[in-house]
RNA sequence: GCCCGAGUAGCUCAGAUGGUAGAGCAUUUGAUUCGUAAUCGAAAGGUCAGGGGUUCGAUUCCCCUCUCGGGCUCCA
């Protein structure tokens, strides 16, 4: 005797179905535009398949296709179906996990015989991936207790770990790799959940999935590599597969170019073609040197900073290089972080490394003389240059180096002071970031991880006093529960670049473990001595990571305050160069960057020559301009020049981009 | 470090089933003097990443090394 169901709408219509309806019927009730895009249900709060039968009185909502919910349910079906592919493939593979990921999803396997993929793989892979498609599989939820888990997968030994570790832990508890493949029942007796393709194909999976592979097919196998099963380096290393999925072609079409933009403004390519910087190999790997034209625009970078930094009431400090294993043992350094440092050197009976970070050092500053409570915040800023030992796989770039300067500063405060100074300090970070042409923002609170060091009381006030920072300034955020270093909290600052990747940037740390280990203090106003409180910080984060993310936002285009050559002129022909001379004269020595060309070339060559130098201003000067005391003017990204514009005013209107600091050049107003 | 891939002129790339190499841009140079995205000519530039092997002969085939790129791990 079917009785009828109420199910509540997000917007809070209830509507009737009877009983056994599920969720696609749900979505058809609502019009083809709803049955249509449908790929899951979420009801009450969690994620089902379209298939899965309302409970009487849920609130359910339809996931669409192209919402971040939809894209990663069928990244993770698109997944199931290259496993299935692999395991067509490759009789006897082993497969392990196949989560989606951002912008796509990954599988992992282990071949037979020892055997890798190459990228002819790929497209053999693809063939077959379409093959399974064009089949229409149905995806079919099924639920075993462990044992028939095992059983079904019994020569499957990734799968069967998996299953024992639900067996043995709750959802919280799991690796958050295995939680995306698997869940528990709720009355907490452990279950595993399957998804069935055919007769011969069935993951392992939480699921939900799109209802048939025919609802997939807008993906592309993008690399291959190898992982290591569990991330561990003692695991064996398993043969993984990228990929991108997308709900519809023009998705995928549209994130393919987005890539190759991406690849457009690699800082790497970049910084080659504007002659900014390399990495000698004599010197090593992610030990780069920067040309002139690179070496300009940091010293930019690092002059507002000090500039800024003097203003907020820093005090400039400097350190050398390398430091005696004392220093390092004292800080914890040697027991912590000794496999990210450079070997040793020994001299004279002394063993002295090449420091990783500065705060030893400027700890050794403060606790140089006795500190009194009016002295702080002791605030202890240094460009620093560090050296990190990693491992040759990992360097990248300017953004992954062996070497490299942070805008490092060290704060003492007393715990009262705290508060305020982080608050003010992360209005400093963020005023800093937007001077750059920096804007959207994103925080990261990370917490007390498992492992830790200090009292749990010092931790408490730590968290709490990075939480109204953030509050107080305004800034969105999330709190990454366990991921703060081992003797403190932190806040991370992350941003998104012109083409909305994020990249984290700036990091503030509040630290009561050093001002314990080198037993630094200051005296109260009741006399008595005092541990004060530390904060690390670093805006940039590090120079050249900071540099490479600002040339990659601004695809080489810095704007002009950046620029290391503001202006050129060119004279129409070489009757003209005595005035070009001049003009650049007048130009250099109200301090604008500039540069003079000879008329040895057609006047469109030199001036495309140097629109591809990604110089914002290009500066024609002729006959009218000689009269008038006048330039034309070719601004960067702008298609129409401004002729007959007066010296005056053009010197008036850089310098005023350069004060601002305004993103890219703009059009000069004309009188006329 | 491990898995996959790639190294040909300063840069971007072509090339030969094994007979020691080319183009464009850049550079130098000669001519050209031109008001808005490529003027014409010439020269110079290479141990085809390095080493070893097979071969009458290797840049090409095989092995090793180095460097770089994509991942894993890690993080600024």
């Amino acid at each position: 005797m079917a009785q009828n169901i109420i199910v509540r709408l997000p917007d809070g219509d209830n509507l009737e179905f009877p009983s056994g309806a599920c969720v696609a019927d749900l979505a058809t009730s609502l019009g083809p535009l709803f049955s249509e895009a449908a790929i899951a249900g979420l009801m009450d709060g969690k994620l089902v398949d379209l298939n899965a039968e309302i409970v009487d009185g849920s609130t359910v909502a339809i996931v669409q296709a192209n919402s971040p919910a939809g894209r990663e349910i069928i990244r993770h079906s698109t997944a199931h179906v290259l496993a299935q592919a692999v395991l067509n493939l490759w009789p006897g593979a082993h497969f392990a996990v196949g989560p989606p990921i951002e912008n796509g999803f990954y599988y992992d396997f282990q071949l037979p015989n020892e055997a890798h993929f190459t990228d002819e793989d790929i497209e053999k892979i693809e063939k077959e991936m379409r093959r399974i498609i064009s089949q229409d599989q149905p995806f079919i939820r099924e639920e075993l207790s462990i044992s028939q888990g095992l059983d079904l997968f019994a020569d499957q030994p990734f799968k069967k770990e998996i299953i024992e570790a639900v067996s043995q832990t709750n959802t919280e508890g799991l690796d958050p790799e295995i939680a995306s493949e698997q869940t528990v029942a709720e009355n907490g007796r452990p279950i595993v959940s399957i998804y069935r393709n055919t007769d011969t194909f069935v993951d392992l999976c939480r699921g939900p999935h799109v209802p048939a592979t025919s609802r997939l097919g807008a993906f592309k196998l993008t690399r291959v590599a190898g992982a290591y099963w569990r991330g561990q380096e003692s695991n064996p290393q398993l043969q993984r597969i990228y990929g991108t999925a997308w709900e519809s072609n023009e998705a995928l079409e549209k994130h393919l170019i987005q890539l190759k933009e991406a690849e457009k403004r690699d800082h790497r390519k970049l910084g080659i073609e504007m002659d900014l910087f390399h990495f000698p190999s004599e010197i090593g790997g992610g030990l780069p040197v920067f040309h002139p034209k690179g070496g300009l625009i940091r010293m930019l970078m690092e002059d507002f900073s000090r500039q800024q930094h003097q203003n907020a009431n820093y005090e400039f400090v400097w350190t050398p290089h390398i430091a005696k294993e004392e220093l390092f043992k004292t800080s914890g350094h040697l027991q912590w972080y000794s496999e990210g440092m450079y070997p040793p050197m020994k001299l004279e009976g002394a063993t002295y490394y090449p420091k990783p970070m500065n705060c030893p050092m400027h700890t050794l500053i403060y606790s140089s003389s006795m500190r009194s409570y009016k002295e702080l915040p002791l605030r202890l800023f240094e460009f620093g240059t560090v050296y990190r030992f990693e491992r040759s796989g990992v360097l990248h770039g300017l953004t992954r180096v062996r070497g490299f300067t942070q805008d490092d500063a060290h704060i003492f405060c007393t715990p009262d002071q705290l508060s305020d100074e982080l608050t003010s300090l992360l209005k400093f970070v963020l005023e800093m970031l937007k001077a750059f042409g920096l804007s959207d923002f994103e925080a990261e609170l990370a917490t007390r991880p498992q492992k830790y060091l200090g009292d749990l009381k010092d931790w408490e006030v730590a968290t709490s006093a990075l939480k109204s920072a953030l509050d107080e300034v305004n800034i969105s955020y999330v709190v990454a529960e366990g991921e703060g270093a081992f003797y403190a909290p932190k806040i991370d600052v992350h941003v998104r670049d012109a083409i909305g990747r994020r990249w984290q940037i700036s990091t503030l740390q509040v630290d009561f473990q050093l001002p314990q280990r080198f037993d630094i203090e200051y005296v109260g106003p009741d006399n008595q001595r005092h541990r004060p409180y530390m904060i690390h910080r670093a805006l940039f984060g590090s120079l050249e990571r900071f540099f490479a993310i600002l040339l990659e936002h601004y695809a080489g285009s810095f704007p002009t305050w950046l620029s290391p050559v503001q202006v050129e002129v060119l004279p129409v022909r070489d009757i003209h160069q005595d005035y070009a001379k001049s003009v650049t004269n007048q130009l250099k020595a109200e301090g604008i960057r500039t540069q003079l060309s000879y008329a040895d070339q057609p006047l469109g060559a030199r001036i495309r020559k140097a629109k591809l130098e990604k110089i914002p201003f290009v500066l024609v000067v002729g006959d009218e301009d000689i009269t008038n005391a006048t330039v034309g003017v070719n601004v960067r990204d702008t298609a129409k020049p401004t002729r007959g514009v007066d010296l005056i005013d053009f010197i008036s209107h850089v310098k005023k981009e350069n004060t601002e600091h305004t993103t890219s050049p703009s059009v000069l107003e004309t009188h006329k």
